[in-house]
DNA sequence: AATTACCCTATCGATTTAATAGGGTTTACA
DNA sequence: TGTAAACCCTATTAAATCGATAGGGTAATT
């Protein structure tokens, strides 16, 4: 399942993304405007700003804004940073790949098969999908 | 992630699958072959006698066998009885639908458009693939 | 009758998740 | 220059889930 993190994540991002200027965002409008719990929200969008995908600005008039465009931005890296792997098993996974303990062949494993074709549908999908694609 | 549950079940039922004869085979010799605690293990055979995807036979001799054959059994139904929802996201999923508190307009909805994508895909590979395409 | 093997319930430690609390620090602007 | 706005950071916690274990009960075969 999604956790709540990811999907306020990118809805936080979507709402960046929608503004007709680039001035920053208050962590209290983006809240209010979503439904999220500010403080919560707080810590998602600072992971976001060291992750290089927010700026931000502090005092008076400050608040987040996207450093990129949106149409430069990736789901795929997008998901990483906030969901972690796409993979659904670590043994199927490009930037999360661990063996699993208890098989010994993965070439004959009837789950790394099966997984390793979601995996690679769902990578297609968010390697394709953008930010601007999603407002 | 796939749960273990999921990971050990599919595996269960794999070699179940590649049985030359239907004899039943013991709970302790597929946890031995597969790798698996045979408690948890017969947890899982349990559920899975409970959906009808196995039968079992008690007493000396006894085991798990397959009920139907593998081609006829859909990595949907399965995936929805070990693993739950195939959606990431309830507002999104065909048989665990659920409304999200925090959003007033689902079509209106990034989060939901993007997860509604990654659904109809491995949705998709689901039911595109059966047991015997895991052997 | 004894053995085999499935059936069932309860419990537990570890981990993760979502949220809350409570402040600290920087900046803009009057 | 001081004060309020707004981001920054750490710690804690309640609840849920996961993976596994324990301990026995029940049915069927030989």
């Amino acid at each position: 399942m999604l956790s709540k993190k990811t999907k306020y994540g990118l809805k936080a991002l979507a709402y960046l993304a929608s503004q007709e200027n680039k001035q920053p965002r208050q962590i209290s409008e983006i809240a209010e405007h979503e439904n999220i719990s500010q403080k919560f929200l707080e810590s998602i969008l600072l992971t976001l700003r060291k992750t290089g995908f927010l700026g931000s600005k502090k005092g008076k008039g400050g608040g987040y804004y996207l450093i990129k465009e949106p149409s430069e931005i990736s789901m795929a890296t997008v998901m990483r940073v906030l969901e972690g792997p796409i993979a659904m098993i670590a043994c199927v996974s490009l930037n999360f790949y661990e063996k699993c303990d208890d098989c010994p062949d993965e070439k004959a494993c009837s789950v790394n098969r099966l997984m390793l074709k979601v995996r690679d549908s769902n990578l297609d999908i968010y390697r394709n999908n953008t930010l601007a694609d999603l407002i």
